[in-house]
DNA sequence: TTTCTGACA
DNA sequence: TGTCAGAA
């Protein structure tokens, strides 16, 4: 009950969504404005991405690397939304990958904080390793 | 300093 | 998609 909660709740500012995914953030709002995402906004109209999010924009990358337009993503996610909502049986779709330990880690250290002046020299490489091609 | 929106190429 | 401008 509560993963789902904390799955939800972390929110990261687009910079950190920019070095986890790999993404830019121009294609981050993009895919926004296609409702592939729905990050939440704060403050100064400021998106704030959940661990789901990241994972989701993770996911949409791997999509659009194996060659499936923005229109069949959208289409997958809606699906996977009304699955989801319907709780059914994941014989057919079985598409629920759990968090990797690793990104937890780094996606731990990337919230305390501690990396000022080598932000970069951390995911990008690490990260890449387990959302490569 | 970082992000946002809109717009052009 | 990248990139620029102007504002928050």
């Amino acid at each position: 009950m509560s993963d789902a909660i904390r799955r939800n709740m972390a929110l990261f500012p687009m910079r950190i969504v920019m070095q986890l995914t790999d993404l830019s953030a121009r294609q981050i709002r993009y895919y926004e404005q296609h409702e592939l995402v729905k990050p939440v906004r704060t403050d100064s109209n400021q998106r704030l991405f959940s661990f789901n999010d990241v994972e989701r924009l993770l996911e949409i990358k791997k999509h659009l690397e194996k060659g499936i337009n923005i229109a069949g993503i959208k289409r997958m996610i809606h699906q996977a939304a009304d699955g989801e909502r319907m709780g059914r049986e994941p014989s057919a779709l079985k598409r629920q990958e759990p968090t990797d330990p690793q990104l937890h880690r780094l996606l731990k250290q990337q919230l305390n904080g501690g990396n000022r002046l080598d932000q970069v020299s951390l995911n990008q490489g690490d990260i890449s390793t387990y959302f490569k091609r």
